[in-house]
DNA sequence: TGAATGATCACG
DNA sequence: GTGATCATTCAT
């Protein structure tokens, strides 16, 4: 079991999104160690990107996705959820790769009463749940992957197929085959491509 | 299928 | 300051 050294993050969203299927997101919420593989993420580009939250240029919210690669970006949206990205690219360079559903491995039961007792494939299979399945707010924006709080693990187990599609739940034009998820799991989120 | 719900940003 | 928009979720 080895933590992703920051190197990992230091490319390209798109080609680091597909490398972070099959991975564990470890999360120490409050002593308790909580894992979860991931099973589905979505690359977001820099300026070129109009589907990016970093496409108008840096503003205090974005400025983690322009830093340096392995910190997380975590936004609030639609006044009730939050999302957790991973900043890829070099400082100075925009890039982010938005995490979207995870199959629980460990801590089960904390995910479980986060999320209000939901059953096993409810916990994690959606950005907004997974940050309340891992307890993850605003106050982990701009976190340290190399930290103690959030980081990422490699247990040698490979996705058996990685599939593409477009990206979920951005306005028509702006979606571009970049996300990127595992077929054969039962937490892949809902959530349909808008292509 | 659509309501909820508030932060964010571009504009003036 | 104002208004449009939103990388979603859940109940109807």
């Amino acid at each position: 079991m080895s933590r992703l050294p920051r190197s990992f993050y230091a490319r390209p969203a798109a080609e680091v999104a597909p490398d972070l299927l099959g991975k564990i997101l470890a999360r120490n919420l409050n002593g308790t160690v909580l894992r979860g593989r991931v099973v589905e993420a979505e690359a977001y580009l820099g300026e070129s990107d109009p589907g990016s939250h970093a496409f108008r240029g840096p503003t205090p919210r974005t400025q983690v996705m322009f830093g340096p690669p392995g910190y997380v970006y975590v936004y609030f949206t639609y006044g009730a959820h939050y999302c957790m990205n991973v900043v890829t690219n070099t400082d100075g360079t925009a890039g982010a790769v938005l995490l979207r559903a995870l199959e629980p491995l460990e801590g089960i039961d904390v995910m479980e009463q986060n999320r209000g007792g939901r059953p096993y494939v409810d916990l994690c299979n959606g950005p907004g749940k997974l940050c309340q399945a891992l307890g993850i707010t605003r106050e982990e924006n701009g976190a340290d992957l190399e930290g103690n709080a959030i980081w990422m693990e490699d247990d040698g187990v490979e996705p058996e197929e990685i599939a593409t599609s477009t990206r979920v739940g951005l306005s028509a034009g702006k979606s571009m085959p970049l996300r990127f998820y595992i077929p054969g799991s039962s937490c892949v989120s809902r959530g349909k491509p808008s292509g």
